[in-house]
DNA sequence: TTGAAAGCGCTAACAG
DNA sequence: CTGTTAGCGCTTTCAA
C-alpha cells in the first residue's frame, strides 16, 4: 500500500556514481573522494533515500533489532525494566520489539521461533515457568541472549536478577521485628524461579527465628490484582496470619483492596510488605513498605550485556556473566505490630 | 553471531521438489499435492527451517509488523491501550515495534522516519505537541496510520479518542453540584489537543455554571508525577481553589501526593477528580473519583481500522473515520463539599 | 579511489 | 500441479 521510496539504484543513477560508492557514503566503510560524497549526499537529500532496512538485514544477516519478553507489560515494574533497555538499545540503533508472553511457556516459545524467524540480533528474557528449556533452546539456536529478573539456576548464560531470598528474608525480618508470629505469603506462579526464591527466603527467616512453617499460610495470587484479592481474603477469614508478604506489585494491589473491601485497618490489625516501588506505592490508604530491586538498573546492566555479546566476534565469546542487582527494604506505614499483642 | 538456519533452498534439496513448490506448501497460495505437501513437510520440520522475514519483507514489501509511537509506556494508560493493540496485532500475525516519543516532536519525526525505513505495513500514533506535522508527514509519505488518544483536529484520517471535553465537563459539574466555585485545572503539555480540550470543557462548565473563569487556577504539570506536585502546592498555597481536576493519571498521582506532604486532608479540606482508571486508583488514601476513557477498545480499534487500511487494496481506499470513544465518571471518595462552606 | 557483479532468501510470473 | 527464473535493495568481494 505505501509508496515506494527512492533506493540506492536512483540516489546512484542521480549522482552519476555506482550502486557501491553510495552504499560507502552511507556506511563509511572505504574513503570516498570528497566530489562525489557531496554529489552523492545530494542525490540523498533530494529524493530523500532511506536504506532499506529489510534489503540491509538480508545481505547482512543483521536486523539492527533485540526482542524482548516480558510476562506482564501492564506491570509498571516491568516497563522500567524497558525503559532501561531502551537506553541500551537506542545507544546501539537498534529498535525494540516487546512481546508479552503471559507467563504461558507455549507463548514464549512461539515468540522465540518468531523472534528468530524475523532475525533478532539477540534476545531479552524474562523467563516463565519454563524458562529454562527456552534458555537451552536459545543456546542450541546460537542465538545471543541475556536472562532477566527472573533467575535460572545452575545455568550457563549471562543473567542480571535481584536478590529475591535476600530481599524476602529482609522484609520477614522486619516483620518478625515488629513482632509477627503468624505471617502470609502471596505468591506467584510456583513455577516461577523469583517466586520459589522468595518463598525459600521467607521460610529461612522463619526459621531463623524458631518460627515453625506453615504452608497454610502461603496463598496463591499468582501475579494477579483479583486472583490476589481472593487469596488474601481467604488468608483473612481462614487463617491468623496478622501480616503478608506479597511478592510482587499487582498482588500488594490486589492485598490492599482486600483489606479495602472487608473493612480490615492497615496496619492496626494486619501489615502488609510488598514489592517493587513504583510511583503510586506511597500514596496508597497505607502507603506501602516494600522492597525495591531497582529494575532501570537490571534493564541498563541486561542491556549492556546483550550488546557485549551480540557485537563479540565469533571466535571470542565473553564468558557468561551472573550480576545480582541489591534491593532495598523502604519502610512506610504498612506494617505495625500485631493487633491485641505488643511489638517486642 | 547467530548460526544461519535452514534456507528454503535447503528444504527443496532435501525434498527433492522445487524451491517454488516450498514456498507454496508454506504460503498455501498453489495447491501442491499431497504427496509433495508431506515431502516438504517433513523436510521443514527436520531442517527447522523457518521462513526469512527479511527475504520475505524485500520481495513483497511488506513486512508484518506495524510501528507504535507513545508519548509515556511507563503510564499504564498507554499499555492498556497497547493490549488493545497488541490482540489486533497478533490476529493479523504482526508484530508491534512500540517507541517512546516523550512528547518531543524530533524523537516522534526520528522515530517515523526509522519506521519507514524498517518497512512497517502501518502505524499508531498518539500525536505529541507537533502531531499535526507528523500527519501530514504520514500523508505524504503514503503510510497507512491511524491518530489514537489524541485528536488533530479538521484533519483527515482515521483517529479514534475519547471526549475529552465533555468528560472534563462532567468533571466540573459533579465538582460544582459538590459546591466548588473556585476549581483548579492541572494539566500536561498545553501544546497538546487532548489537554486544549480538557481545558476547553473545564471553562465551557464554569461558563454554563456562571463561574469566572480565572487563568490563574490553571496550572502546568506536564504529565509528570514530581512537576504535578510542584503545580499543587502553588495552587495550595498561593491560590483559594478548593478542589482541582487532573488531567491525567500521573497528575492525580502527583496532586495526592502533594496533599499527603503538606498534610491537607482529602476529601475533607480539598477535592480532587482526575482522569483514567487504573488498578490502584481506588486504593490510594483517598479511593479517586475519576473520568475513565476506556482505552482498552481505544486500541483494539485503531487496530481495526489500521488493518481495514492495510489490507484495503491501493483501488479501494476506505473513507477516513473518526470514532469517538464514551468516556464514563466512575466517584470515589477524593471530592466531597468545600471546607467552611456546606454543600448546596 | 571507484565500478561491476554476485548473491543474501524469498515470491511470483511464466512455462510446461 | 510443478519447475525455472528474475529480481526485491543491499553489501561486499574482485578488478580496474
Amino acid at each position: 500500500v505505501a509508496k515506494r521510496g527512492a533506493t540506492i539504484k536512483d540516489v546512484a543513477r542521480l549522482a552519476g556514481v555506482s550502486i557501491a560508492t553510495v552504499s560507502n557514503v552511507v556506511n563509511g566503510k572505504r574513503p570516498v573522494s570528497e566530489e562525489l560524497r557531496e554529489r552523492v549526499q545530494r542525490a540523498i537529500q533530494q529524493l530523500k533515500y532511506r536504506p532499506s532496512a529489510a534489503g540491509r538485514a538480508l545481505r547482512t544477516g543483521r536486523s539492527q533489532s533485540i526482542g524482548v519478553l516480558l510476562p506482564d507489560p501492564r506491570n509498571q515494574f516491568f516497563q522500567v525494566l524497558v525503559q532501561g533497555l531502551e537506553e541500551q538499545a537506542e545507544l546501539h540503533d537498534n529498535n525494540m520489539w516487546c512481546c508479552n508472553t503471559k507467563d504461558d511457556p507455549s507463548r514464549e516459545r512461539e515468540y522465540i521461533e518468531l523472534m528468530i524467524a524475523r532475525g533478532v540480533d539477540g534476545i531479552i528474557m524474562v523467563p516463565g515457568p519454563e524458562g529454562r528449556d527456552s534458555g537451552r533452546y536459545l543456546v542450541e539456536e546460537g542465538v545471543p541472549f541475556v536472562v532477566v529478573v527472573r533467575q535460572i539456576e545452575r545455568f550457563e548464560a549471562d543473567q542480571v536478577f535481584g536478590d529475591s531470598i535476600g530481599g524476602s528474608y529482609n522484609a520477614i525480618v522486619h516483620l518478625v521485628n515488629l513482632g509477627h508470629r503468624r505471617i502470609g505469603f502471596l505468591t506467584g506462579f510456583r513455577g516461577i524461579q523469583t517466586f520459589k526464591e522468595r518463598l525459600f527466603g521467607y521460610q529461612k527467616a522463619l526459621q531463623d527465628h524458631g518460627i515453625l512453617f506453615d504452608p497454610g499460610l502461603v496463598v496463591d495470587g499468582y501475579s494477579d490484582v483479583e486472583e490476589s484479592r481472593e487469596a488474601m481474603r481467604y488468608l483473612l477469614k481462614e487463617t491468623d496470619a496478622t501480616a503478608v508478604l506479597a511478592s510482587n506489585y499487582p498482588m500488594a494491589v490486589g492485598a490492599l483492596r482486600c483489606l479495602r473491601d472487608e473493612n480490615v485497618n492497615c496496619p492496626d490489625e494486619f501489615s502488609i510488605i510488598g514489592f517493587d516501588d513504583l510511583p503510586c506505592a506511597m500514596l496508597f490508604s497505607c502507603p506501602l513498605t516494600v522492597i525495591d530491586e531497582n529494575p532501570l538498573d537490571m534493564g541498563r546492566i541486561a542491556g549492556q550485556l546483550l550488546y557485549r555479546r551480540i557485537e563479540a566476534t565469533d571466535l571470542i565469546e565473553p564468558e557468561p556473566q551472573s550480576v545480582v542487582i541489591p534491593s532495598e527494604l523502604i519502610v512506610r506505614s504498612s506494617t505495625a505490630g500485631p493487633p491485641h499483642r505488643s511489638a517486642d
